[in-house]
DNA sequence: TTCATACTTAAGCCAGTACTTAAGTGTCTG
DNA sequence: CAGACACTTAAGTACTGGCTTAAGTATGAA
């Protein structure tokens, strides 16, 4: 009986775990990919722990074409989870899973590159920085810009050779501010990807910063996400 | 926030410390010695996991003379272990911590051998498998009952130098029925108390069992406690 | 049919943590 | 006061279990 119970524990003692019953804690559905963005875990680990979760019944999976959808199975698990909560100690920065650091509204593509919130400080970091500059109704990179976009894995003279338009404001509507599209922000939004530092969603815009992106957006925009 | 949840899983998730917690469910407060007897764990193990209770606040400890006892500090800690209890798939089997195996009636010293269902028990295996023979009103050990003896670490020889009566039947009052009373009944204790079957508890004549003790009980015995 | 995506499974490496042995502190008993 | 007892702390060992790399299946798109 009291091993049973050490082993349920156990099964929610696991910081990936945990973060996939949190997320999963305002009762929607989310595919693997999704759970494993939230819990900041490779595809290949979020699948371990998933299939862990639902032998021990705490998640069910209905599969849609080639996605998986996860949820709780039951509401206990559910009430479980919040019991837990309880004990933490200082309850005072307790919040509800809360869209606003996962939403559209924070971290999206838009045509082919980053727009959000994150998209928004990003332009705003690089001319604070002097990386680029602001003329008329469009962005050049400046010498030390170069350098940088260099270092960062981005070569700004090929993207000039390319027919579209380099870079210039593109208004953000959820903002109100501006981010960068063209050439130039379809190549950060690129380089991101490929890096890890951001990954895209099933169908939908929203975009999902890694906990490896966090940091290096800090160390090198000094962004805070 | 996850993470914390995590932690506070993770502390419930060892076996000996959810033993721990199962055994303080009733409320009442028990000593480290009880409490790594209720787990069967050694008393510096079971003390380090009642420190790391204590320090997350799931325990409060009151120091009595030598003893220091242990309970929730809070009733929320009750609740987080029922809600996890919840989601136990079966849960046919679920029982409330209960006395009947731990209590006084079930295992206890009597003067300075063993008694309860335990004493009785002991004493009807042993005559059931020819080792002890009752003759008027006390016992006497066979042949084979002297090499058993031997091999469990008990010289019968030197037992009966002693000036006190070698071994007599001692009705129980909890069981009415016997157990062995006398040098060969401290004796058969101080080899289980020597050999961690057994262990005393604090001012109390109860006796609790180990896992150890339980395993070796049915295999020289068959008794199953 | 070929490629990309979504997800799972297998195998080996690595780290955190429980448990053991050993030693130390404080308390009660004779 | 000596000795037993209740409990804690420290140090070293061992093992469970998570994470990575690598490979495989199935679906959907081109």
């Amino acid at each position: 009986m009291e091993l049973q119970i050490a082993d349920i524990a156990t099964l929610i003692g696991e910081p990936v775990r945990a973060k996939i019953l949190w997320a999963l804690l305002d009762g929607r559905a989310y595919t693997a990919t999704e759970l494993a963005l939230f819990a900041d875990a490779s595809p290949q680990n979020a699948s371990i722990h998933l299939s862990k979760l639902v032998k021990a019944d705490f998640l069910e999976v209905a599969t849609q074409g080639r996605h998986r959808y996860y949820r709780f199975s039951n509401q206990n698990v559910a009430y479980a989870i919040e019991a837990l909560a309880n004990l933490i100690p200082d309850k005072k920065a307790v919040s509800k899973p809360a869209d606003e650091k996962h939403g559209i509204k924070y971290c999206r593509t838009c045509y082919d590159h980053l727009a959000g919130k994150v998209g928004v400080l990003i332009n705003e970091a690089l001319i604070t920085k002097g990386i680029t500059v602001q003329s008329e109704n469009n962005y050049r990179v400046s010498d030390a810009g170069v350098e940088w976009f260099l270092r960062m894995g981005i070569d700004v003279d090929l993207l000039k050779d390319e027919r579209r338009f380099f870079a210039k404001p593109c208004l953000d509507w959820s903002e109100r501010r501006y981010h960068i599209a063209g050439a130039l922000g379809a190549a950060i939004l690129q380089r991101m990807l490929l890096l890890d530092w951001v990954r895209k969603t099933k169908n939908s815009r929203t975009v999902l910063i890694t906990n490896k992106g966090k940091n290096e957006l800090y160390e090198n925009l000094g962004i805070e996400v």
